[in-house]
DNA sequence: CTGTTAGCGCTTTCAT
DNA sequence: ATGAAAGCGCTAACAG
């Protein structure tokens, strides 16, 4: 198998070059594909290369080059089928550009994220996307810092004051569509179980606006079109059918409870994330209602249970890849050089019609 | 804020330690908190980072010490909840070492995992995991070059002949248990939906046993619990009634419409992973026919929804966190110097009994 | 305790 | 077309 390198350890391209009886400078071109080599030296050297196992060392030839030719993703939650999705649509375009992803999880802890960023920073990645656990409104140093170094974009939650690009979902127009069908159904007390805590709920329209600025993005926004679809339906806002608990089954189990136990109860759901919805149905299930025939449901995100219930149930699609495709090609623009104002993209939900909802 | 760096670009330790006023050693044990400072020194030294916004280049460090306290993993899908939450175990763990975690998705193509763990490679990192995409039988150099290079533990997928720490859940005995389960209902017809294609069925129980040794570990496992829990109840083998389809809801439909259409239909079936399950369930809604009161079932991953259908599912629960987490103690203790035979974590799943078991 | 010096492995002028 | 040498930013061995 030739001799091992001259030194222990890795076979450098020194190593290399010195098998192949050539200068380094000569080895580095040959393998590297760039600068001119005659065929006859290229072929030595790859021989040479061979028979080591040479492999080069992305770290020498990255601290060489300033690049690495590699994308870092932070996202929230990276069990989320959401951000799996999006992260997926990332990976898949950036490969086409021949770049590298690699993808780091916060688990919604914003000290994990700044760390995160952190890393891929000292990494030397070339473009960052990150869908961050701050607030809209929240200070977020460690982005701006990060901005300033390498191209940065954010993706499903947007904070103020940040002048990157952004991609996201079209989550106000989402939630208002998805409540305008039940109020189009007859409903008028349709209840909100959310994700982001923000208790107690602001009693007046408002505060309850102005409080959602401190909160992430896509919630706040979801609540946004929630109360939109009340005003133009003239449907009062009332606080208690408002849930604005922490993202978890159990919560959402209690919020739900209580909006079916108010004097004038709820006949109609709005959930705004996949813990919510579980909580719904897991209160429906314990008191023997039926989604559609007994409580009007309609959900964020489209599972791939949710056609397969009964009644199938009336869900908000969103498009997940489009939304990582779109994300990479706007990262990579950037990286090319690009250098016009920042845009955001905002990419339409779907509301997929089944059959939990039905008339008051 | 202070004089910008000597050269362009990013601050280096060399700016740092001149606007110090200090060596450049000095400032780089200041920052790095190793070596002897004095408290004054460090000082000067931490103000005149401070001032610069200076970062560290991991890039250098790396290269200089020939590791990046990093650990690389590669899925074949990071999409699917179970790696998700496998990663989430191993990011946990790794953390609390102090190291990070980067990670990589192939989607099942073979090709997609040796550039994965090469680049990874190139990247320096101390330890790899992969949850590879190759059938136990398959040639996998890409794994055994890495193996050679840096420490290497296989996570839920394992292949022969890679003499590598490996942590798995105990499949076999999971299948053996959700099939036994049906079988003491009564049924006699009891079907497997998996996800790992194998066509056409071998008709003999022996010749798909050595078939199975070129599919993936997991379901291969799967399907021999299935075939050992027939033999011990005497069931014969019925090759009819094994679906070796590729993983997809559509294929799991087609093969559940073919087994409840046999002159002797199946009355039971096991579901070997998500996908299966969601094809036999809208094949079960379209037909009108309900677990456990027409058509039993058990099915693999236990899917937060489960417990909400109606009739509640009987499901196998996998420890997911548990199962990153035994990998990535594994992997930091090889790092860390171990240097024993191979071990094969087995961990045991969990039958979770509900409501869609019902007599024959 | 502190500064000087020599690499880590690769790319890239600059001569030849 | 090829080789020699300098440098990317950092750590580490060695003097002082």
């Amino acid at each position: 198998m030739g001799s091992g390198p001259a030194s222990s350890g890795r076979p450098t391209i020194s190593d290399v070059a010195a098998a192949a009886g050539v200068g380094r400078a000569s080895a580095a071109r040959a393998l590297g594909g760039y600068g001119a080599v005659s065929p006859e030296l290229r072929r030595r050297v790859e021989e040479a290369a061979a028979a080591l196992g040479y492999r080069s060392n992305a770290l020498a030839r990255n601290l060489s080059l300033g690049s690495s030719r590699t994308l870092g993703v932070v996202v929230a939650d990276i069990a989320n089928p959401f951000f799996a999705g999006v992260v997926r649509g990332i990976t898949d375009t950036a490969r086409r550009a021949g770049l590298d992803t690699v993808v780091l999880n916060t688990d919604e802890d914003l000290d994990d994220e700044a760390h995160a960023v952190e890393v891929l920073l000292e990494k030397s990645v070339d473009g960052l996307v990150v869908a961050t656990a701050a607030g809209a409104d929240a200070p977020v140093p460690h982005l701006h810092e990060a901005a300033a170094q390498v191209p940065l974009v954010l993706v499903d939650r947007v904070v103020h004051g940040l002048a990157v690009d952004s991609v996201t979902i079209d989550n106000a127009a989402a939630a208002r569509a998805g409540t305008a069908a039940l109020l189009e159904a007859g409903h008028r007390r349709v209840g909100l179980v959310w994700g982001p805590a923000l208790q107690p709920v602001p009693a007046q329209r408002g505060r309850l606006l102005s409080a959602l600025d401190s909160a992430v993005s896509t919630g706040a926004d979801r609540v946004r079109g929630y109360l939109d679809a009340l005003r133009a339906a003239r449907v009062p806002f009332d606080p208690d059918l408002v849930a604005l608990t922490e993202s978890t089954v159990e919560a959402a189990q209690d919020a739900t409870d209580r909006m079916l136990d108010l004097p004038d109860p709820a006949t109609a759901l709005l959930t705004t994330d996949d813990f919510a919805l579980l909580g719904v149905l897991r209160v429906l299930g314990r008191r023997g209602l039926r989604p559609g025939a007994d409580v009007s449901l309609v959900g964020f995100d489209d599972v791939p249970w949710a056609e397969l219930w009964s009644p199938p149930l009336t869900m908000i699609a969103q498009p997940l890849l489009a939304l990582g495709t779109e994300v990479a090609e706007l990262l990579l623009a950037r990286i090319g050089g690009r250098d016009d104002p920042p845009r955001a993209v905002r990419l339409p939900a779907q509301l997929v019609r089944r059959d939990s909802i039905g008339p008051r």
